[in-house]
DNA sequence: TATAGCACTCTCAGCGTGAGAGTGCTAACT
DNA sequence: AGTTAGCACTCTCACGCTGAGAGTGCTATA
């Protein structure tokens, strides 16, 4: 990793800048009028040589203009993390938004979606915030309809979960509603992980109905994570890299589908901290069909309590000076939020 | 609407399949060869010439094959709408797909999607079953925050909707319940649509939590009819209309946004009845965007009690021999279900 | 009435060409 | 020594031309 100069930096800087405006290769010329710098094209272009040289930059072919590599992607990122605020008056315009809308994690996942897609232009994905270690607070179970009955499960903290399950025969709601209070008596404040635990010492209950319940409320409690919500997908179709190339349209394929974005979450999700951000350029990480694509995530909320992901997947050629910020931004704010619902407003 | 031959029925239905199959204008050499009508290509080249006069054929250029107008879709599905059974082994495995998943709307809904999606090669949309003249059953208010309530109402025949309430200040569970037991003592049975006249002849109760739970309950209950379940967006990107041109574009941009879908559903869905299948060719009835697009939709359920809709929609190129009898088989089998599901299995 | 033949039209892929953009190198300048 | 001007070179891309091929409509014929 060879040292740049100060000169060298910035053009860098501008040159990336330039390219993801303008997503053409741009050569020294263009650069040496559009920006004032006070250099020729000719300097310029001994410093674009270097810099190809150095493993920052490339061309597409002898007589065009130079392109980042990944490598110029990653130091164009990594001088953004540093600085790179979200305006004053974006942050109060998506904060308002927040703040107006229903509180309601629903809600405030669909619109995290919809801000961030909005703002990257890209592709957004949001987990609803959730724990591995929550704890049991309340069950509900009401009959819907002949042997089917709606489970709904409430952890402290306000994750609410639910699942339907079938049972072997009919049962009424009042049954239904003592076998929920039985419950709940014993439940209370449990870890959901011990749950599974429970059946050894309860003979006293009717067997039938808890021990299926008990079974699913394990599966239920892990099922939560799963809500993804995304949007965005209409952006990227414009972007000119996806317009041709089978390459990009089966990645274009991925995008769509809900079981890729969750393992991708999933994936990158787990090494990384709430706070911190993560950018993944080119597909880093494996997943092969996403080589001409990059990630911004983030995780947010209280950690050991409740937390969840969110981020943006765009073309390598995003503008990461916006998306980064927002993502940032975004993910504080609904760690404030998920922290306020905690502490019971 | 001037008569057809034989021969030019048979001709017409054939020029439309290969050009289904092939996207590309069918010229007369091609038909005689690769179809064994004994006919020389001269003569099916007059009949052609009379199709295109009477406006189901068209040329995109002088000297090229003929392509399918929508009358000539028109006619073309006509056709396929009195014969057109899906393979019983087709049958076979899509009733046993339903059949083995858990019996869970949620589940059907999605399943009901993605088989759709799969057979048509299209995007499909498909709504959650609901009633307008829902009658109320049990309410269950559970706590799950400070002064958030989670609000599940459960209708006759198993249809399930909630909503999050905040309230004004923190409520115990117990005084939830309490409320809630109230509330189905007072409702049960009720006409959703009665709901609202309920304030004035109830004094007894606490007012302040009971006027935003009944003026929510109304809102939710609107709400439910909003589920709206799709897949195959990816499907169409592979379509070579889709491939390029910006109109294509517009369309497709469209197909993946909710608030879209939802509308189209519901302009369509009104004037159809269950057991009835309606085409919509190059986007009749509305929808600009969509004039490129065909939409083949059914409503299911039982009338009066729940009904949902549910629909392809793709290309005017797409595979309307496949797509119908498909989208007919699964609208039978979802009304099946809705209807074991309601007379209590 | 169906077919064979023919002249005509239009598209499209392939090719060559020249303009333009961008480069690297060298020599001159500060 | 660093910067710049100039120049020769390379490569792409848009343009125009052309010939092959596909398809047509019309007319004469079986």
């Amino acid at each position: 990793m060879p040292e740049l100069t100060k000169r060298q930096k910035t053009l860098l800087l501008l040159i990336i800048r330039d390219y993801i405006e303008s997503a053409q290769p741009v050569g020294s010329k263009r650069l040496a009028e559009h920006y004032h710098i006070n250099l020729s094209s000719a300097t310029i272009r001994n410093e674009m040589g270097a810099l190809t040289e150095m493993g920052y930059l490339r061309q597409p072919h002898t007589s065009a203009g130079r392109v980042p590599t990944e490598e110029g992607y990653r130091y164009f990122v990594s001088q953004l993390m540093n600085q790179a605020e979200l305006p004053a008056s974006v942050q109060a315009t998506i904060s308002h938004q927040f703040h107006q809308s229903r509180p309601d994690v629903d809600q405030w996942m669909t619109l995290a979606a919809s801000i961030l897609a909005h703002q990257s232009q890209g592709v957004s994905v949001v987990t609803a915030p959730h724990t591995d270690k929550a704890k049991y607070k309340h069950v509900e179970l009401i009959c819907t309809q002949g042997r089917q009955v709606l489970m709904v499960m409430v952890m402290v903290g306000g994750e609410v979960s639910q699942q339907i399950l079938t049972l072997a025969e009919p049962v009424s709601q009042e049954q239904l509603s003592q076998t929920a209070s039985r419950l709940n008596g014993l439940l209370a404040g449990l870890a959901v992980d011990s749950i599974a635990a429970l059946p050894a010492r309860s003979e006293a209950l009717d067997q039938d109905i808890l021990t299926l319940i008990v079974q699913d409320m394990r599966r239920t409690a892990d099922r939560v994570s799963g809500e993804i919500y995304t949007d965005g997908l209409s952006n990227v179709l414009a972007e000119p890299e996806f317009a041709e190339s089978d390459e990009a349209r089966r990645a274009l394929k991925l995008f769509g589908e809900r079981s890729t974005l969750q393992d991708l979450i999933a994936r990158t999700a787990t090494n990384s901290n709430v706070g911190g951000l993560q950018v993944f350029i080119g597909g880093e990480g494996g997943w092969e069909e996403l080589r001409q694509c990059s990630m911004v995530i983030a995780r947010y909320g209280v950690p050991g309590l409740a937390t969840g992901t969110l981020g943006v997947l765009g073309p390598m050629r995003m503008s990461y000076a916006r998306t980064i910020p927002t993502v940032r931004y975004v993910a504080g704010l609904l760690s404030d939020l998920v922290n306020d619902t905690i502490s019971g407003e």
